[in-house]
DNA sequence: AGTCAAACCTGGGCGC
DNA sequence: TGCGCCCAGGTTTGAC
């Protein structure tokens, strides 16, 4: 489910929540959920500790407590992380409930239970593969277009499995791959080395309007998705090719087209992405 | 290097 | 109403 930029979304409601509060309690109802280290010494491990930042590395969500722990969240495709009061009724996929210094909860709720979290010593993340080898954060000044030309030069593979390939760049999935696809007018299947420097410009000036426009509007909310309050986000409404396959074009009328690429369902205009 | 299926899970939608 | 099948915002692993 979450992408960049609803887990940035997640982060920027949790954080004003969150800051100073000392967890005193770790309840687990689903311990697969619980990577590393071993059940006991996680729950040990947090209980006690107060939250100094709520951070977000690529779809990770780093919540930083003192004495130099941090815990590490994915939230993959369902996993949503809610901060509560403890009479709210209980979801029925709560695995994780942390109890705060100000009698709230935060709840972590996932259907699928393929969201995991992991408590180490901040910054120490190698043990998480996913996590230390994450490409560039697309909106931070430091991702710069040149790199992204050298980048993508080097590359046969199909433009759309390389945005999605975490380790090139953090944070886009298939909805927001697809929508900057359409806006830089560049077709999926194309091998990343055969766009032009002007495609290429234009697909980075999309990709980060993109994401930006999705933090924007506070996340897509297409399923399950929500925000740290449990509120629905908004971008699914501005959507301009993810699922509207079947339906026109917004720019030129034609039928847009799904097709399987890089083994995922993608959704282009085949007048407008060449 | 690139590509792909399968695996981890549950639930919603669709055809019959 | 029920059954079976396919699909889903993610990632890893292992095979060709």
């Amino acid at each position: 489910m979450p992408e960049l930029p609803e887990v940035e979304t997640v982060r920027r409601s949790l954080e004003p929540r969150l800051l100073g509060l000392t967890i005193n309690s770790v309840e687990v109802l689903a311990e697969k959920i619980i990577k590393q280290p071993t059940l006991a010494e996680f729950k040990q491990g947090i209980v006690g500790k107060q939250v100094v930042a709520v951070k977000r590395r690529g779809k990770y969500l780093l919540v930083e407590l003192t004495k130099g722990q941090t815990l590490v969240v994915h939230l993959r495709m369902t996993g949503q992380f809610i901060y509560c009061q403890p009479e709210q009724v209980h979801e029925k996929h709560t695995h994780v409930i942390f109890g705060l210094s100000n009698g709230s909860e935060l709840r972590y709720i996932d259907i699928r239970r393929f969201g995991e979290m992991h408590l180490l010593p901040t910054g120490d993340y190698g043990s998480i593969s996913g996590l230390s080898s994450l490409g560039p954060e697309p909106l931070e000044e430091q991702f710069l277009l040149a790199e992204f030309t050298i980048a993508l030069a080097a590359k046969q593979t199909k433009i759309k499995a390389l945005l999605l390939d975490q380790s090139f760049l953090a944070g886009l999935g298939n909805i927001y791959v697809d929508e900057a696809l359409f806006r830089a007018g560049v077709h999926p299947e194309r091998p990343a080395k055969s766009l032009s420097q002007k495609e290429v410009k234009a697909l980075y000036l999309a990709i980060r309007e993109v994401l930006a426009e999705g933090i924007e509007h506070r996340g897509t909310s297409i399923k399950d998705y929500v925000d740290g309050e449990g509120r629905a986000g908004t971008f699914q409404e501005r959507l301009k090719v993810y699922s509207r396959s079947g339906k026109p074009c917004l720019h030129c009328g034609h039928i847009l087209h799904k097709a399987k690429v890089a083994t995922r369902t993608s959704v282009f205009c085949p007048k407008c992405q060449k």
